[in-house]
DNA sequence: TATGAATGAGCTTTCATTCAT
DNA sequence: AATGAATGAAAGCTCATTCAT
């Protein structure tokens, strides 16, 4: 997945060693907990070197280029997880247009079980505007939605709909979950995924 | 709307006088602008005040209590106009459960059409966290659709779906319009309003 | 002589206050000093800060734009003080072009007696680029030697040299002397100027 | 010339191995260019590492002791190259004191075409003060034309003024050339050299 | 001999807020 | 009711230097 483009201070684009992934990583982990538990303005260099037990705030500049850099990584690192949660778990489950998209909500939701705060995290982010979506970003972000309503309607099990306008709806129904964690945080989201998969069955569905 | 509730350095209790309620409406204003243009975390009270003419932040200060009740002011305002102008929208054109839904779709979005980037600095307010609802803001914001879905389930022209999500999704599904605006300015918002009513007119639809 | 051309925080250029402008007074002779005695790049906010008993750095701010603001300030006030006494000096001693040229010489070196940690200071920014000089800055500061110079070239009493050439000598000739006067306390000025009217009274004179 | 007095973090005292020799002489080649394409100021380690591709400022550290100590080494480095140069040059043109005063003047803005930069980085580590002029270092960089002022003296060429002050006047009118080609990188530097000629001749001379 | 990593003090600037007038 | 001044904490970032390997 490639997850750590190198932008640190380091001047050249050698491979980087076992140490400083490592000092990266712990550095991306302590600042996404204190994103989820702070608030993304709450959260700067002071209080993210605070959690990972740094010596000083030189220690994250000397790892990332800047705030960007290290926004970047932390995006970086949360999509490239979920990417490949979701990679594995569509595999065997878009047998049809119609069991992708179930397979899509069920996966999405699953995975904020137990990872709701990272993609709230992820969120806000993306809100504050912290971090440019690359293409492959956006792509592997939302482009899997709109691969799988295009395939619908090209079998025609879809109607034809404006796949741009249901792709951002069904995304933004699940994006917000996570926050709905904060304020219910015993939501049943097999329940909420089973209400979303009855609505977007039938915003799709092939008129009869 | 009881919007200015008083909360300034003043002695409080007393009746806000003419002076008072035009300067933090205009305080008020300028802070939404500032917001729309350069984002709420460079919302600082020095730039407010520097684009409302004033001669000094401290003004800010003597007329709000602080950063947060500025915020809820701004949001308090913007919810105020907004529910105005969604009250005499739904007026003749709640004839039907059917009927309100669409006209909520198309009063929204076509609320959006001019004040597009005061619905943004609501977004953004909410999601920085600088806002924390009250239960009458709830019910305002969020509260029209919710009812709506309600009345339909009674008059059985909806089906049991469950109204909190299926309400949190649709109101998710305009939320996110504003930000659309801004990545494509030219955005047709009557034709996204007909491709929503299309989906949520399937989604609801009772079963035939 | 309009010294103080506001560019501090405040947003409009109406005339300054009497608090402001004693204040950035005593910042600058604060910020003054301490480039006299520490050097220019230890000259940080926090050490003029502490020298002017300022509760903080952010003052300092308040009152200038940011650090080259408060630099140009130095150096317009310097310049200020040593044009006007300069202007009084030449008054009358500029009774033909040699009379001129040893006013010159003898009213720098004069001041030097009083001022020099202030020309030192001078140099210091100049010599760190930390001030764009103006062409009016640069007429004051180094426009009246080369005027005295062209002035006896008209009248024949000087030989035909390239005055931009002699200007720059006699100029540097000078500038140096308060660093001399740091390893030198004692450095006689008099007669350090004596000896420069002499070399450049030979310098300048018509062939005979 | 004795140039490389060891004074890095290595025992010291023995001999500098051709390894650590080298690496100096890259070390210090590096932070000259640095100095004279970004300034004194913003020549710290890192970007010295940086144009000299080394992997760490820690090299710099280790063969260095400071960073003064890397100052002394830039500047005993320019005045060798400088003394080595006008040495050369002096040998057969001082035939008799006007004639190593003219050939003085017209060496050292020989070396000034081409080696500028070099020189301005010289006057620009001395100015900061990040260099504390040993007596060698005085007597090589300035000494020269004090001795040929003396020799003039004594053989009654040149009339009795000040050496001291003669000197350092003449220094100063060939150091501040390099600062002009800035502004002026077209500068006519023989044509420049014979004003000085023409200048410092008259300044010396006997009287007839 | 060299490297990557880390340190901690320092930098300028911006912030919301307070306060005397 | 409003103003200008001041406060002190906090921000992101750079610095020369140290050190284990």
């Amino acid at each position: 997945m490639q997850a750590n483009r190198m932008r640190s201070r380091r001047k050249d684009s050698s491979t980087p060693t076992v140490t400083e992934t490592a000092r990266r990583a712990q550095i991306v982990e302590a600042a996404i907990t204190t994103i989820a538990e702070d608030g993304y303005p709450q959260a700067s260099f002071a209080r993210i070197a605070k959690r990972a037990g740094l010596s000083s705030t030189g220690l994250i500049s000397y790892h990332f280029a800047g705030k960007q850099d290290l926004t970047t990584a932390i995006a970086g690192t949360i999509i490239a997880d979920l990417s490949a949660f979701m990679t594995t778990w569509m595999r065997d489950r878009a047998t049809s247009p119609h069991a992708a998209l179930v397979a899509y909500i069920e996966g999405l939701t699953g995975y904020m079980q137990t990872q709701g705060s990272r993609m709230r995290v992820l969120s806000s982010i993306f809100l504050h505007g912290g971090f440019a979506w690359s293409d492959e970003d956006q792509q592997r972000a939302q482009g899997g939605i709109a691969d799988i309503l295009r395939w619908g309607q090209e079998t025609g099990d879809f109607r034809p709909f404006d796949i741009e306008v249901m792709a951002t709806t069904i995304q933004r129904s699940l994006d917000g979950i996570p926050f709905l964690q904060l304020a219910q945080p015993d939501l049943d989201l097999s329940q909420y995924a089973a209400e979303l998969v009855a609505i977007f069955t039938r915003a799709t569905a092939a008129d009869s």
